[in-house]
DNA sequence: TAGATTGTTAATCGATTAACAATC
DNA sequence: TAGATTGTTAATCGATTAACAATC
């Protein structure tokens, strides 16, 4: 087989990545054996072209007329997610929502292993929360050379978000995912993502807004 | 004052916004009178010409030597956001992520209200969520109407996420926000956003992939 | 005044969409 | 073959960044 140029491909196809997969695994569930990007347009309400575009980035070539090969498609978009190994990970912080995530299905089913939850409530820390021990803050620095973590799930209160991050990175942590409603100061070598719930609120909420006085208006 | 033209906004300074709040909200508390697009860039890790543009959207006027009056600026924002007014929502699905997202802090702190929450596990029917009761499903129809309720926080299992959002629509709902793994497909009229922790973990685990391949490469 | 800052207009960048030849 | 689909190249769109005059 001819290795393909490696595409670039944008952050917005990254995130959609996960909607072709869950499909893809769908489609396989059911016996198809191949699906096209026009099918794949319809069901995720988007725009062949944009999901042609996409997939071109996994390196998997379809087939005039058949589409792309369901089994390939999914194989190479775990690939290409990094969804193809066991990802472990340290939460820190065990509110509700850090405790919501442990548990949550979509993760669990791409590899990622929440092995331990770090708290600084005694109250918490040796309890377990759906089979992860919840350990204290404190052994954080231990265990983060030892057991070999990379990521880092941030679900502290906002207050001690910075401070929690930097103890991290001294840590040697390589990446975190930063649930806390504010931005982050790491070197630049520390992969950052951040996953804002303010954000969609913002724009939910901006938008009913706009709609409400836009009403207000037609019958004022 | 002179009112100003309406300034047009990109969905991406939408999502900034809680950002500037929150940081603006610091300053008013700590007794600032003024805030500076410098500033604020320095803070958020951005760049003061991304801030006065996202700024300029709310019809704030910054001085010149000065910046932009913290009080003004957090009121700006928050009616921009319509934050200025309470949102009652009811919370579709009432496991982890669920119960999580009922006492959020920032969504509490910014107007965002769950009246109550629905699901059809009959455990759950009838106990209280830090003080949210959870009601059966079927009383969903008739309280929707009944309660004004324009905004549903969908946190049902992936499997019925169409089907809920359906039921919800036919209901009135005027806005869905959508927690699950998949797009729903609603009439154009209702407002959907979609928050997607799988998207986040793509990228994220897409980053660390690249990173661990690049090392690999070069020791190899 | 000098200098820091605002706000506008233009340039750049990145992502999406359109057009269309190639393929089976 | 006819027709649906792929994949590439070009055009468009939207957001970010740069340049710079205006302001206090």
């Amino acid at each position: 087989m001819e290795t393909k140029e490696i595409k670039s491909i944008s952050k917005a196809a990254i995130r959609r990545m996960p909607l072709y997969l869950s499909l893809v695994k769908q489609q396989i569930a059911m016996g198809e054996k191949t699906l096209s990007s026009t099918f794949i347009a319809e069901k995720l309400n988007t725009e062949a072209i944009q999901v042609r575009k996409d997939l071109a980035a996994t390196g998997v070539v379809g087939q005039p007329r058949l589409g792309f090969c369901s089994e390939e498609l999914a194989a190479a978009i775990e690939r290409l997610l990094g969804w193809d190994n066991l990802q472990e990970a340290f939460l820190i912080g065990a509110g509700n929502l850090g405790s919501a995530l442990i548990g949550y299905e979509p993760f669990i089913e791409n590899g990622l292993n929440i092995v331990a939850a770090f708290d600084n409530d005694s109250d918490k820390i040796g309890t377990e929360i759906r089979g992860v021990k919840v350990l204290s803050i404190d052994r954080l620095e231990n265990l983060i050379g030892r057991m070999h973590i990379k990521l880092a799930i941030l679900t502290v209160p906002v207050e001690v978000a910075q401070q929690t991050a930097e103890r991290l990175v001294s840590d040697g942590i390589e990446a975190i995912w930063n649930f806390t409603p504010t931005k982050i100061i790491v070197p630049d070598e520390v992969i950052v993502e951040r996953t804002d719930l303010a954000a969609g609120y913002a724009q939910i909420s901006s938008r009913l807004a706009t709609k409400a006085q836009r009403k207000a208006a037609e019958n004022g």
